[in-house]
DNA sequence: CTGAAAGCGCTTACAG
DNA sequence: CTGAAAGCGCTTACAG
């Protein structure tokens, strides 16, 4: 079955291309269309089953109503709900969402960035990769507007949307301390990325806070893509160190859950012997036996002032002047007062 | 900075828009240009920084180079996994993907693949929602290539790729049996959906095959958008009519965290009081406390499939035969023998 | 109140 | 070996 074209509505009813497309864009009012002939154009064109080309109708406007949205990884429970909270925000504005996985790679972040540009979409919103400054100031030259979320560049002026990590990561660290925990551990990844050296600083505040002291050797960092490895070398290393480590901060919640197998093997009890505390995707740790303290970051917030502050720059091209928001995390505490 | 055309890359080296078009699209060869020429139409686009307008392209074309995935909910594990496979394979095939969630809201698949149409996407891989058959078999008539996945319609024709329901449902229970469980438990979803049908007669023919009696109080189902405050209630109502139920399948992996939920208020051992096993996503369970059997299901190789096959159908339009997968899951089996 | 015409940026028969 | 021209399906000044 042949699909309608406007043209063919134009031809069945005698009238002009113009007149359809005015009319079913609902301009018939501005452009005085009579009503008699506006009500013959949109049951026709119901009749016809008419779906408008939406790739023409973007050649024309320069606009295809669809943002890019680049991850490091979509399977990835936080990841997905960034997607899902793009994806609404953006559907609620008429706007689609083609996502990619960028794997942590700068590489892929290149192509990426390329693709969805060639795609002409009409804005960015991202999860930025270590090493990327490059691609974005690129972005930035080339006039396309983009927001970036989660994590940002101190040195590149642009929008972003993140949440306080220092804060964060200092208030679970106090809670830590409150209950009596002395010798606290760090883990974080080897990304050059602010939010995480933020996190690290916001642990460092609440030790200093506290008087107690900060060890090199309880500070550690493991590589991403192989931290399922890595984290029990850590641990032991950190452990060889500090016999009496009596709790850990971990930067995501996977390094917590290798984190919970590594003590459950060493026979440490949790909380009791060990305290654990992560960031952690909402809800993650609901249903864990363990009473595990988690930072949950505003995902949803984050992404509606993203796609806000994106639509808003689309829609009013050449704005100078930088979105540039932190928002506050949620600290979900399981175990001591 | 004004982006290149294809008419400056042209307009630079004097010659036409048809030699450059060639030139960058790889047909030098066939349409005999100068080495030369062509070399230069290379370094020139190069050096101006081209990007293609995909959107002119498309248009001309009639392709778009994207499909569209509409799944119940992207934030959901399982369907970011979905997701996650059909970007590998679609970017590999040069394909973009948007993706669309659908919250199992009949209203809502409608609209997204209204949606999709009109962006011209190439064609669609779809988790169908229930009571969705008069969509499918619309979207069969406009001649759009699509498959369907995880789920299908046995009464409609079309491709699918889904995973081997009942044999997996069959196999959990077997395994639940062989370790002594007697008095087993199913809840699934009121979803007029056959896969969930095929997990249940997966049930009971591993009862049937065991001697041991269906009993239709073990048999429920929940509504899935308030299966959390259900489910406890199910409970309640199997234990009380079977007292002695000493396992519980269920149809996926939120349900299976309730139930936990339920049985440790309940201070029910797991697995020794009631076992539990469920469909799960990939290493979903690994790190849960409790030895939980699961059923994973293939998706990564569902989703190469239906890529696979929906390119294949997308290239050679107008073939006739579907396709009908059904693929083993993997049963991870982590308690008894 | 309505229509003829140009044009968005490509690709691709067709001609030479 | 290369180019002029049409056309994909819309939208939108512009004219009347």
């Amino acid at each position: 079955m042949k699909r309608t074209l406007l043209s063919d509505i134009a031809r069945c009813l005698g009238v002009s291309t113009t007149l359809v497309s005015l009319v079913l864009n609902g301009k018939s009012k501005e452009n005085r269309i009579s009503d008699e002939i506006a009500a013959k154009v949109l049951e026709t064109a119901k009749a016809m089953n008419y779906k408008p080309n939406l790739v023409a109708r973007s050649l024309r406007t320069g606009q295809t109503q669809t943002i890019g949205l680049i991850v490091a990884d979509i399977a990835n429970p936080f990841f997905a709900r960034i997607a899902r909270a793009v994806e609404d925000e953006a559907t609620k504005n008429g706007y689609s969402v083609i996502f990619c996985s960028s794997d942590e790679n700068t590489d892929k972040s290149d192509k990426i960035i390329h693709t969805l540009v060639e795609r002409q979409i009409d804005g960015l919103i991202i999860v930025p990769v270590e090493n990327t400054e490059l691609q974005i100031t690129n972005l930035k030259e080339s006039n396309i507007p983009f927001v970036l979320v989660d994590r940002y560049f101190p040195k590149i002026k642009t929008n972003y949307v993140a949440s306080d990590d220092y804060a964060a990561a200092h208030d679970i660290v106090m809670h830590l301390i409150k209950n009596g925990k002395k010798v606290i551990g760090n883990i974080s990844f080897d990304f050059d990325l602010v939010h995480l050296k933020k996190r690290t600083d916001g642990y460092k505040a609440a030790l200093a806070a506290s008087g107690l002291v900060y060890a090199m050797k309880l500070d550690e960092k493991v590589a991403f893509h192989t931290m399922e490895t890595d984290l029990p070398l850590v641990m032991d290393r950190m452990l060889q160190a500090h016999p009496d480590m009596d709790a850990l901060l971990l930067h995501n919640n996977q390094l917590c859950y290798h984190a919970i197998n590594y003590l459950q093997k060493a026979e440490k009890r949790i909380p009791e012997d060990i305290a654990l505390a992560c960031f952690a995707p909402p809800g993650d740790f609901d249903f864990n036996h363990w009473p595990i303290d988690t930072v949950e970051q505003p995902i949803q917030l984050i992404c509606q002032n993203a796609v806000q502050i994106l639509l808003d720059e689309i829609h009013q091209k050449g704005n100078p002047d930088f979105k540039q928001v932190s928002l506050p995390s949620k600290l979900i505490l399981r175990f001591g007062q």
